[in-house]
DNA sequence: AATATAAATGAATATTTATTCACTTATAAA
DNA sequence: TTTATAAGTGAATAAATATTCATTTATATT
C-alpha cells in the first residue's frame, strides 16, 4: 500500500501560510490552498478532516515552534540584561523570519476558529520571560512596575518593528537591531 | 417618495464592526451585518453596491475618524514634550475607545479588498506626528535616530496596550496612562 | 510479479453566502 | 387627499466555496 506522504502537512501549511500573507484568512479557500500546494483539493481531506482542522492545526504548529524559537540560547542563571537581549532579540528575529506565521497567530485570534482553552494555552509559551522580568524587578535592574505592562512594551515595539521590516521592505542589520533594543532598553531600566 | 434613512449607514457601520470585533473580518456575511443591523439584506443593497464597497467604505470612513482624533488638542508651537504627550495620549485614547476600528482597520489592511493607493493615503495620517519628532531630534530632545524607528516605537507600544486593555478587561487609569507614557518617553529622550 | 491497501485526483455535489427582484410600505410633492 | 417615487423587505436565485466520492495511481507486502 502506499505511504502517507509525510510532507504533505508541511507543505499545506505553507501553502496556507503563504495565502495569509497575501489577503489574510479571510482570503482563504480550499482550492486556493491546494493549488498554492501543488495538491488536489480532495488531498487536503485525506489530511484534514475539514478547512476548521486545517486551521487549527496550523495555528497550534505557528505556537509550538514560535514557543521554541523565543528562548533559544537564552540561559536564565546568566545576568539579567544579558538574558533580556537574548529573548528580545530572538523573537524579533523570529518574528521576522517567521513573518506569516506571526499574521497567522494575529488573524487567528480574532477569527471564527479560535477557543477560549487555545488562547490561555498560548500565554503560557511567554512565562519564562515573566519570570525573567520579574528577576530583573527584584535586582534592581528595572523600573518596579507591573510585569503586565513591561510585556506589553517589549511585546508591542517588537510586533511593530517586524511589521514594518516586512511592509516598508527594511532589512534587520546589527544597527537597527541595537538602536531599537536601546529605545525598548531605556524605557524599561530603572 | 420616501427619502433614506440617514441613520442607515452608521447603524451598518456598527454592526460590521461589532461583527468584526466578534469574530474579524472572515466571519463577516452580509446576512450577519443585515441581521445585527436590524434591517433586511436587501437593504444593504440599496446602501452599498456590494460588500466589498460596504468593507471599503468602512475602512475610509474609519481612518477619517482616527485622523482627526490623533490631533486633537494639538497645538503645533507649543513645547515639544506637550504637544508629543498629548498626541500619545490622543492615539492611545482613541484606539481604546474605538477599538473595533482599529481592529477592522488592521485586518483590513491584509484582506482581499485593500488596494495600494490606501495604503498610501493612509500613512499620510501621521504626516503631523512624523513633523514634530523631527522637531524633538532637531531640539536635541530626543535621540538622534531614523523617525522611522522612532515612530514604530511609539505606535507599536500604543496599539499593544490598546489590545491588552480590552482582551484582559484592564481599565486606562490616570496611572497606567503615566507608567506607560513614562516607558515611551524614557525610551526616545536623549 | 501479483495483490491489497491507501494515497491522490478532480469533477460532482452540498453548503454557504452574495446578490437580485417582485412586492409592500412610507412619504415628499402635487 | 392622491399620486409618484424610492425605501424597505425577505424569499428566490446566483455565485462561491466546502466537501464528497468514484476512479486512478503508487507502493508496501506477500
Amino acid at each position: 500500500m502506499k505511504l502517507r506522504d509525510e510532507n504533505k502537512v508541511p507543505q499545506i501549511y505553507q501553502a496556507t501560510l503563504k495565502l495569509v500573507r497575501a489577503s489574510g484568512i479571510a482570503g482563504i479557500t480550499m482550492q486556493a490552498v491546494a493549488k498554492e500546494a501543488k495538491i488536489a483539493t480532495g488531498t487536503l481531506y485525506i489530511y484534514f478532516n475539514n478547512k476548521e482542522s486545517l486551521l487549527v492545526g496550523l495555528f497550534n504548529e505557528c505556537a509550538k515552534n514560535s514557543a521554541s524559537g523565543f528562548f533559544r540560547n537564552y540561559d536564565p542563571g546568566g545576568p539579567f540584561k544579558t538574558g533580556f537581549r537574548t529573548i528580545w532579540l530572538n523573537i524579533l528575529q523570529y518574528r521576522i523570519s517567521h513573518f506569516e506565521e506571526m499574521l497567522f497567530i494575529e488573524q487567528f485570534f480574532t477569527s471564527p476558529y479560535i477557543e477560549e482553552a487555545t488562547k490561555m494555552a498560548v500565554k503560557k509559551i511567554f512565562d519564562p520571560l515573566r519570570e525573567l522580568i520579574q528577576r530583573g524587578k527584584d535586582e534592581h535592574l528595572i523600573k518596579d512596575i507591573d510585569s503586565f505592562w513591561l510585556l506589553t512594551f517589549m511585546t508591542g515595539n517588537i510586533n511593530e518593528i517586524a511589521k514594518r521590516i516586512h511592509y516598508f521592505n527594511k532589512k534587520l542589520t546589527p544597527e537597527i537591531e541595537d538602536l531599537n533594543f536601546q529605545l525598548c532598553w531605556d524605557g524599561i531600566k530603572s
